[in-house]
RNA sequence: GGCGCGUUGGUGUAAUUGGUUAACACGCCGCCCUCUCAAGGCGGAGAGUACGGGUUCGAUCCCCGUACGCGCUACCA
């Protein structure tokens, strides 16, 4: 634990879902903040008008606080920081570039987006690097004043120092080094008035007091940028560290071409959130030697995690292992939690679960077979569905000795007071010693006159979730089909 | 194209400050358990650490180059 006040941010864009990527981008930065005992902010860049979606901001909340990754700072929550959308901070962003403007570290530019477009066609057709050619920085200040004055719309551009290099420290990557000649004079104020992510980030960061900005790798490349305008404004620059990439088993980025990438999705096919945690956290990250272990709870995480230890390489989703881990969990759960869990599932798959012991039950027996939780109803089915067998299990039933047996069954259990988890076995037994009948012979006719199905759990449990009354009476229901 | 980052079995990862038969998990295969299917137990195949150089008595680990992959290269984040 540590006693320095970390602050830590988690700033996705309210385009709809939340991505698996971003998921496990905000997943470090909580196990980070925990960890050092700092806070984890959760903001919301909307800066892009255009992209707006409806009902994200409220999903993605929902999303984080089902997955118990609860942000001290933030939508909602509040705190002495806000506000926390970056629409609602666009006072502080004009301000922030006006000084940028009057210290010489941005300039006007008036170039209409289809003039851009142009100048990088010509660029590409001469087989340059395509960017913008920083003509903006030639304008004299009348000019400028002109344009403004006539009312032309404008957007502010960073004024990049020139052939300087830039170097910083990455908290995963090491020693990275970019030319700024390299580096566009970068866009901070769009025509629409609204910042763009490197100014509004910047600002933010700074402002909100972050002291490590845990983001993914897509952002490494625009460090530079972010350097510039901290330095343009004497501010001192946060820990960085960039994240590597979620990817599809073709190693791309993961993306939804290639299978669901929402966590949403994940969640509403029954992965549990302790297992889609524990799986993402290892992705990337491992807690080092003399650790063996694959099933770590949030706090086992949270004590174990850090930022260093996170993998340089980008990671390929293996939905083989989630599955198994998330049937792990399943297998450990709660039962009483587990229940209150899968009884949608249940009610999903057309099974009515008004018989709440009974319901007990078949959650008990069925969750050894599954690995989601959507997975629940066509185990759960043959102990609701009435019995029904094809032509050749009909046969197996109607040989004499399979109905000794079912006759003999039905007496014993007629005798008993009821069905408990460990009595139906030793009755098997008591009719193998009696008749002399053993193995499939035996146990094959019970298991069909019970489920109508060849596999299945085994037979006590099977006999114990029915019931008596529901055993004797699928029993004789065998009995009488000769 | 330019720049940046990465590269250990099919996948996720491990390997004390360079010295191990390169370890664990998922998956796969087999055996055991067993009425069946899972689960569980046991075992097996599968990498000589992308490739090529170098430094060193000795490199998965340090340096350089190449290849490949990915990312960025927007008035998107």
């Amino acid at each position: 634990m540590s006693d320095k006040n970390f602050r830590v941010r988690f700033a996705p864009s309210p385009t709809g879902y939340l991505h698996l990527g971003s998921l496990r981008t905000a997943l470090f930065n909580y196990l980070f903040a925990r960890h050092n005992n700092g806070k984890f902010i959760l903001r919301i860049e909307d800066t892009d008008q255009s992209r707006k979606v409806e009902g994200a901001v409220e999903s993605l909340i929902n999303t984080l606080n089902e997955l118990g990754l609860n942000y001290d700072e933030g939508p909602v929550a509040g705190g002495e920081y806000g506000p926390y959308f970056q629409s609602e901070r666009l006072k502080l962003y004009r301000k922030y570039c006006d000084e940028l403007l009057s210290k010489g570290h941005a300039y006007y530019a008036f170039e209409t987006s289809e003039e851009l477009e142009e100048m990088r066609r010509v660029q590409q057709i001469q087989g340059k690097q395509t960017m913008y050619d920083r003509r903006g920085r030639h304008l004299t200040g009348n000019e400028v004043k002109e344009k403004l004055d006539s009312g032309i719309p404008y957007v502010v551009r960073l004024k990049v120092p020139l052939d300087e290099e830039i170097r910083f420290s990455d908290l995963i990557r090491g020693n990275v080094k970019i030319e700024t000649n390299q580096i566009d004079d970068q866009v901070l104020l769009k025509s629409d008035g609204y910042p763009t992510y490197h100014l509004a980030n910047v600002i933010d960061d700074h402002l909100m007091d972050i002291t490590h900005i845990i983001r993914g790798e897509e952002w490494l490349t625009s460090v530079p940028k972010h350097i510039i305008l901290y330095r343009a404004f004497g501010w001192d620059v946060p820990q960085m560290a960039h994240v590597p990439l979620i990817l599809n088993p073709d190693k791309t980025k993961l993306s939804k071409r290639q299978g669901d990438v929402s966590t949403e999705d994940f969640l509403n096919k029954g992965y549990l959130k302790e297992a889609l945690v524990n799986f993402m956290a290892l992705l990337g990250w491992n807690p080092g030697e003399g650790e063996d272990r694959e099933i770590f709870s949030k706090e086992d995480l949270i004590k174990l995690f850090t930022i260093e230890r996170v993998n340089a390489s980008g990671a390929v989703f293996n939905i083989d292992k989630l599955n198994w881990m998330n049937g792990e969990y399943i297998k450990s759960y709660d039962p009483e939690m587990l229940e209150e869990l899968i009884i949608p599932y249940l009610n999903n798959g057309g099974i009515d679960t008004s018989d709440r012991e009974k319901t007990t039950r078949v959650v008990m027996a069925v969750k050894g077979y599954i690995n989601r939780l959507d997975e629940a109803p066509e185990h759960a089915k043959v102990y609701y569905q009435d019995v029904s067998l094809s032509a050749v299990k009909k046969e197996i039933l109607e040989n004499s000795d399979a109905q000794k047996i079912l006759s003999i069954l039905k007496s014993k259990i007629v005798s008993l007071l009821e069905i408990t988890t460990d009595n139906f076995k030793p009755l098997i037994s008591e009719i193998q010693k009696e008749t002399g009948i053993k193995g499939k012979g035996l146990f094959m006719p019970i298991r069909l006159a019970l489920t109508g199905e060849e596999h299945g759990p085994e037979l006590g449990l099977i006999a114990y979730v029915l019931g008596k009354e529901e055993v004797i009476s699928r029993l004789e229901t065998a009995i009488s089909t000769k």
